[in-house]
DNA sequence: CGGGATCCGTCCTGATACTG
DNA sequence: CAGTATCAGGACGGATCCCG
């Protein structure tokens, strides 16, 4: 995710765990591709359905996603322009991922929930 | 993983996804659980089995995890000092999640691979 | 050995403002 | 709507020095 990751590659590639860390563990990327997961989405409506990410940010993950091949994107010459995002099949292959993560996430955060 | 997480715990635990997420997503977190998955561990053996972390990242990585109660901190009073590093049960419990990944980086990264 | 403390530069993050 | 530009602050990363 870092913007400094393609001065790093050689070295980060030697391991594809931490390739894949390098990948996942933005701060916002497993959000916008769980997101995602349901289906076509523009970019409004990612920004409105991702709590707490402002445009910048969801620019930038949505470019390094399409970069990495996880994420596709649509423009539409219309006035006002219309930009869909969908999931590459590359980035369907990460729905294991998320459904992982989601049931740890519940099995063992959710006691720390306050309220 | 970052240190400000405390203050925003309150805006970050309404979805356990993202706290899952913000757990995880520290550049050497899962590397070092991952690590430890193979069994018990001293300070100089984490650092010298994880590539590229450094005294200081570890330091920060292996508190921030004990104070999740993912890792088990063990000190022995001997001369020169023995710390030895486990997981705990609530750590282990990581182990599906990574080997998630694990399986997605092989099936997925290796032909990113340079050379 | 197992760290803690500090300096210091770089990069990331977030909010705001602006544009085609 | 779908971004770009900018700027401040914080996180990260390495090096160094220190201690019990």
């Amino acid at each position: 995710m870092k913007a400094n990751q393609q001065k790093n590659n050689e070295k980060l590639s030697e391991c594809p765990f931490q390739e894949a860390m390098d990948l996942i563990s933005g701060k916002w990327t497993m959000t916008v591709i769980n997101t995602l997961m349901a289906g076509k989405l523009r970019f409004k409506e990612l920004e409105r359905a991702i709590e707490g990410i402002n445009t910048r940010m969801l620019v930038k993950t949505l470019k390094e996603l399409e970069s990495r091949k996880i994420v596709n994107r649509k423009a539409y010459a219309t006035v006002p322009p219309t930009v869909e995002y969908t999931l590459t099949k590359k980035g369907m292959t990460l729905q294991p991922v998320i459904k992982e993560i989601q049931n740890w996430a519940i099995n063992n955060l959710q006691m720390t929930l306050s309220q």
